[in-house]
DNA sequence: ATTCGTTATGTAATTACAAACATAACACAA
DNA sequence: TTGTGTTATGTTTGTAATTACATAACGAAT
């Protein structure tokens, strides 16, 4: 795998995962709350993100719920009633949120596939 | 979280996990079943390592299988019988798989640490 | 006021996974 | 050949996570 090691593990590929936690260590979120949170900000519904993402909404709105309690401010903000039912769309901090992970996300890939190029005599292109 | 946004994101941390998979995306192992396979290369005995650990013996074992069925080779060598019961040792590739793993991942850590300070405006001593 | 589709939320059912239990196979030493 | 403690493996139990189900609350439009 390590250098003359290399040519042992060529079908040994790397993959890994990253999410955020407060400062006590509990989870706020990771790839699959921020693809939720970018699909709602796409279609302005919960409802909606959830069907196109296929996950169950009443999982989709404790994680929602249970992430803005970590972060101490709200993500969405919810609106309910209305003749369309009611929506769901991204706060201003939600949205920075979802562009400071996606950024960090992109980082950490990178510096990733370096570090894996020099241990491993192949492209890394699992994630 | 990214440069000029540090400020608000100081409570917030990241975590990560790595590990390894087949050329088809099988998971073969990650830091578990390293520090069991440590715990054997200690005492020779994947059933001491089990209780130093505090995993059963039925799932470690079952784990190991598994991984050595992905990765074609064995980790272990297995000697059943013995008025000691018998012994669970590693084998060359095995030693040489925790060396290379835990090389890398040093080296992941100290990538993703580097990023991290990039981002926040603090240690990340989370992993 | 009635209808509509969505948000909100408790509860029940299901699934997935891990632990616990039980028991055989084994081989060396006494 | 008997005892010993470990490896080997199927089966059962338990538990946590996820989904499914049911139902209320809501408010704008008609």
């Amino acid at each position: 795998m390590a250098g003359s090691k290399g040519d042992k593990y060529y079908n040994v590929f790397l993959k890994y995962k990253i999410w955020l936690v407060s400062k006590e260590g509990e989870n706020i979120l990771g790839d699959g709350k921020i693809n939720l949170l970018k699909e709602i900000g796409k279609s302005n519904s919960l409802q909606s993100a959830v069907n196109t993402i296929g996950i169950s909404y009443r999982k989709a709105w404790g994680n929602i719920k249970t992430a803005e309690e970590v972060l101490g401010f709200p993500l969405v903000e919810k609106h309910r009633g209305g003749q369309s039912g009611g929506t769901t769309t991204l706060t201003e901090e939600g949205k920075n949120l979802i562009k400071a992970y996606e950024e960090l996300h992109k980082e950490i890939d990178a510096t990733i596939n370096k570090t894996v190029k020099k241990f491993f005599n192949h492209i890394n292109d699992f994630k």
